[in-house]
DNA sequence: ATTGGGACCTGCTCGC
DNA sequence: TGCGAGCAGGTCCCAA
């Protein structure tokens, strides 16, 4: 579900009331199958330990991923994968369907993260001595920062032979898209999903560049994307409101805003990309 | 080393 | 109405 705009405006919203609170009470509801939330973290027991307690110094995004940095040396790293959401709910208010972790926050509420298809995952990260940035991911550069310009994706999109609607998911190349936010953003850079990511031109690269700003700017800027099963919200339960800025994604059989050709898809690399066949080249 | 395909999960929608 | 197939905002793992 949520890519980078999503993210973020969860962000935004929990930082005001999470900045400086203390963790009373960790809870992971029992799962017939175990905590897949946990996979990737050795033990549950030492999650809980070392969470509870914890004052909440901030909180940051990197990618598609949330950070609560500790007053101990350790971040939660929280991902919500496809279908997560996370809200900030009131003290003795019941925990949502397919809650698998609860934060009791004091002075805040019960932070819940509820995820039916279990692809979210969260991890405690320790930070390295001298490290302000933590990248356990080897992700590629945040596109809204300054250190990302057409030169350093256009150096990455020569070295893919692969197809540029593939290569922009890959998150070593850019942080933080996904299907929604890549197929915006090659709609608005006018260039077909299918084309090999080596072989755009430059000015190709620059609108692609710009498509890529342009569209998270302005999906943060709504509080990013609810589609059709309206599953996203932010942590009020709020739904973003992107959708209606949305060009084609979804828009299969419909019209396209610029030009008024039928919107098509196309299966690339297991994903299905929406685009415009005459606007897209 | 890349890269493409399947796996991981559950719920919902659509067509027969 | 019922049922199965296909689809969904993401990422990892493994075989070519």
């Amino acid at each position: 579900m949520p890519e980078l705009p999503e993210v973020e405006t969860i962000k935004r919203g929990l930082l005001p009331r999470l900045r400086g609170k203390v963790i009373r009470r960790v809870i992971i509801p029992d799962d017939s199958r175990g905590s897949r939330l946990l996979r990737r973290y050795p033990s549950k027991r030492s999650f809980i330990r070392k969470l509870t307690g914890r004052r909440i110094i901030t909180l940051k995004r990197r990618a598609k991923y949330l950070l609560l940095h500790l007053d101990t040396n350790e971040i939660l790293i929280i991902h919500l994968g496809m279908s997560g959401q996370l809200l900030l709910l009131p003290d003795r208010s019941v925990a949502p369907p397919y809650t698998r972790l609860i934060l009791k926050i004091a002075a805040a509420g019960r932070l819940c993260l509820i995820d039916p298809r279990k692809f979210g995952e969260v991890y405690l990260f320790s930070k390295k001595e001298g490290h302000t940035t933590i990248d356990p991911f080897s992700l590629g550069p945040e596109p809204l920062l300054k250190s990302f310009t057409p030169e350093v994706l256009g150096r990455s999109l020569k070295k893919s032979r692969s197809v540029i609607k593939t290569v922009l998911l890959d998150q070593k190349i850019v942080a933080g898209l996904g299907n929604i936010y890549t197929d915006e953003a090659l709609f608005r850079a006018g260039i077909h999903p299918r084309r090999r990511s080596s072989g755009l031109t430059g000015r190709e690269i620059e609108r692609l560049f710009q498509g890529i700003r342009e569209v998270l700017r302005e999906a943060i800027n709504l509080h990013g994307t609810t589609a059709a099963d309206r599953r996203y919200v932010d942590s009020k339960g709020e739904p973003g409101r992107f959708q209606a800025r949305l060009n084609v994604y979804q828009r299969k059989g419909e019209r396209c805003p610029r030009c008024g050709a039928i919107i098509e898809t196309v299966k690339l690399g297991g994903r299905t990309a929406h685009f415009c066949p005459h606007c897209q080249k």
